[in-house]
RNA sequence: UGGGGAUUAGUGUAACGGUAGCACGACUGACUCUGGAUCAGUUAGUCAAGGUUCGAAUCCUUGAUCCCCAGCCA
């Protein structure tokens, strides 16, 4: 991002902009004019990439203008939440560089808000909606309530009980709080509109009766608000500015200012009259929320991939969740900036995944230090080297792209690896790697030129002779000729085998939700033998499994550098002319686990897959 | 067949009545001790039809297509 050229603005912010100079929101002491995001996930689940959207759109919003951003977990539904995920939660939105008010790096609970601090305020807003004749206590069941509702093109009817006196409804309310009624039995309904073309005005329900213990709670309550009648007082009460949504809860927005109105209806801003004072009144904005291609990023099918086997657990890099792209090499970086380039608008579209490896090769290019690996090794041994034993040590530059960076050291020595792919018998045109006769540079080393080959019985080659210049050592060549490649190379004595974890897109299509038929039957049969016989999820009841990449995983064994066995878990390297990678946590001190994070781009590659 | 929202190159996103631009992708070429990176260039778009206007992606009308809504989920 350029001074000269700005980021043209989106829609959110031109909102904002607008507030500010309206000064709808008032000022922080500070005088700057009040803005206050935030990000409220329901602890029942682990945040995926498109969460990272809504999180870094909030949080950044509140740091452009100074102002502030709660992270806040709506817990309103006990049977589905968990501990787990608020933990994990917390670490992924830290980790994408989002701060909270009262957020510390020793405790990361601090300054975290719940949803369910506030139970005792909503009951009380909900006991004023009844006494001011806007609620109802209901002993419709769920099937009776959904009957009386209409259809998207019929009207509703009214509830027998919507017109029972406030005083009973205050006794039954008062009973269902203190757990006298079993789960299900009644209800607390809003009195707006069963008529309403808008199905969620058709008297919603605002509180059921559940006899759960809360992660927080305990068994403190026996009746849970529901969404619409929680979210928008959750808001008010943190004096959120701008509340942002996802698109899908556009319709339900009117509800979210009805229960805001209706609790301030009769209260006054000075706090006189019989209701009290005014209460905040945030506004909603709902956004089109990220889709990927090829991967899926429903929370359902995410559980299932999870759940049935088809990869190692919730932070699997296959996985598009913020701990897989993690533990994938992904940089935090690197995710912001795709989130800023994919823009914030109400068009409901599909990202593709080539923007977002573009952005992590960006980042990576500029801040990984490259060392050499060889991912399919064969043997190649220098005739005219001084002696078996005699081991010289050269000098690498680690970042190309960063002098500062550094130098390392590399051993070289009579007999060394390559990659297979880097020598051929008969080359192609166009072919510039080692073939016999040919000279190519080995990175940071010598040139050499290829004499020969040895085979086995098979016929096979397995080994490659060549002879080196001492005069380019460094890989310069004092006379200025040239050489079409360089290769990279490990020193047979000195290089350390490491496990190398070659990952690939999830899924073959790009679309895997949509059609079935996108899974040839080739790929189905394919998936045949790989398909895990221990997961207990049957493939034909989810269509979109056929289009699950077989590939999605390669392991490989790898000879690299000696210098990468010092890496921590979670560093990120290039592997020169394959990819950047990064330490996976399944690391042991004597052996190193690398997973692909992204590869570099190859044309080479590409020009023989159009050939193919 | 009710209501709400949306529609600009392959994809995402600007232009807010005044030259349709940017990024990714794709394709050329240059350069290169990574067939990476970098650099230069090419490609390609206003859903449709009417209307208003000197001038329309933008305003109006009609139509098309897509998404969302009938949980005591969020």
């Amino acid at each position: 991002m350029s001074e000269s050229e700005p980021r043209s603005r989106h829609f959110i912010q031109q909102i904002v902009d607008a507030d500010n100079a309206a000064g709808r929101w008032g000022h922080w002491p500070d005088g700057r004019p009040r803005v206050h995001t935030r990000f409220p996930p329901e602890p029942n689940g682990y945040l995926h990439i498109g969460h990272a959207k809504s999180i870094l759109l909030n949080y950044g919003l509140a740091d452009e203008f100074g102002g502030k951003f709660n992270l806040r977990f709506d817990d309103t539904n006990p049977v589905k939440e968990e501990q787990e995920y608020v933990d994990s939660i917390i670490a992924d939105v830290r980790w994408l560089g989002a701060r909270w008010p009262g957020a510390r790096d020793d405790d990361p609970e601090a300054g975290v808000l719940y949803a369910s601090d506030y139970f005792q305020q909503m009951h009380d807003w909900a006991v004023e909606l009844i006494k001011k004749g806007k609620a109802f206590v209901c002993d419709l069941n769920a099937e009776q309530i959904r009957e009386h509702r209409g259809t998207l093109t019929r009207p509703g009817r009214n509830s027998p009980f919507r017109d029972r006196s406030v005083q009973e409804n205050l006794d039954l309310f008062a009973k269902m709080t203190r757990g006298e009624f079993p789960d299900g039995s009644r209800v607390l309904r809003a009195k707006i509109d069963m008529t309403s073309p808008n199905l969620n005005l058709r008297d919603p329900v605002m509180y059921r009766i559940l006899h759960a213990d809360h992660h927080r709670q305990g068994a403190r309550w026996h009746v849970y608000p529901m969404y619409d009648w929680a979210h928008g007082f959750e808001d008010s009460i943190e004096g959120i500015t701008h509340s942002i949504c996802t698109l899908e809860f556009e319709h339900h927005r009117p509800l979210y200012d009805w229960f805001i109105d209706a609790v301030n209806e009769g209260r006054t801003a000075d706090g006189s009259g019989p209701w009290g004072r005014t209460i905040h009144h945030p506004q909603q904005i709902e956004f089109a929320r990220l889709n990927l291609n090829y991967t899926v990023m429903s929370k359902r099918k995410l559980l299932h991939l999870v759940k049935g086997g088809f990869v190692r657990g919730w932070d699997d890099p296959r996985m598009p969740t913020i701990s897989g792209l993690r533990r994938r090499g992904y940089p935090p970086e690197a995710i912001r900036e795709f989130c800023s380039r994919i823009g914030v608008a109400k068009f409901n579209g599909v990202s593709e995944v080539q923007l977002l490896e573009h952005c992590v090769r960006d980042d990576l290019n500029k801040t990984a230090s490259r060392v050499m690996a060889v991912l399919n090794p064969i043997k190649l041994v220098i005739e005219n080297w001084s002696a078996e034993t005699d081991v010289i040590w050269l000098d690498a530059v680690n970042n190309p792209e960063d002098a500062a960076a550094g130098h390392r050291r590399i051993p070289f020595s009579r007999e060394l690896f390559i990659e297979r792919d880097d020598f051929m018998e008969t080359p192609p045109p166009k072919y510039w790697r080692l073939f016999p006769g040919n000279e190519v540079r080995l990175r940071w080393a010598f040139l050499v030129r290829c004499t020969g080959v040895v085979r086995n019985s098979q016929g096979e080659v397995i080994e490659i002779r060549c002879t080196y210049d001492p005069a380019t050592r460094g890989g310069d060549t004092p006379d200025g000729r040239k050489v079409k490649s360089t290769i990279h190379w490990v020193s047979a004595a000195h290089a350390a085998p490491a496990e190398v974890r070659l990952y690939d897109r999830l899924f073959l299509s790009p679309d895997p939700e949509e059609s079935s038929a996108a899974g040839s039957e080739a790929e189905t049969a394919a998936l045949g033998e790989s398909a895990d016989p221990s997961s207990g999820a049957p493939r034909g009841s989810e269509p979109w499994l056929a289009n699950l990449n077989p590939e999605s995983l390669r392991v490989v064994t790898a000879m690299v550098e000696p210098c990468a066995l010092e890496l921590q878990v979670g560093a990120r390297v290039q592997f020169e002319r394959h990819g950047y990678f990064c330490v996976d946590s399944d690391s042991t001190l004597t052996r190193r686990v690398f997973n692909r994070t992204v590869a570099l781009k190859d044309s080479w590659g590409k020009e023989q897959q159009k050939k193919a």
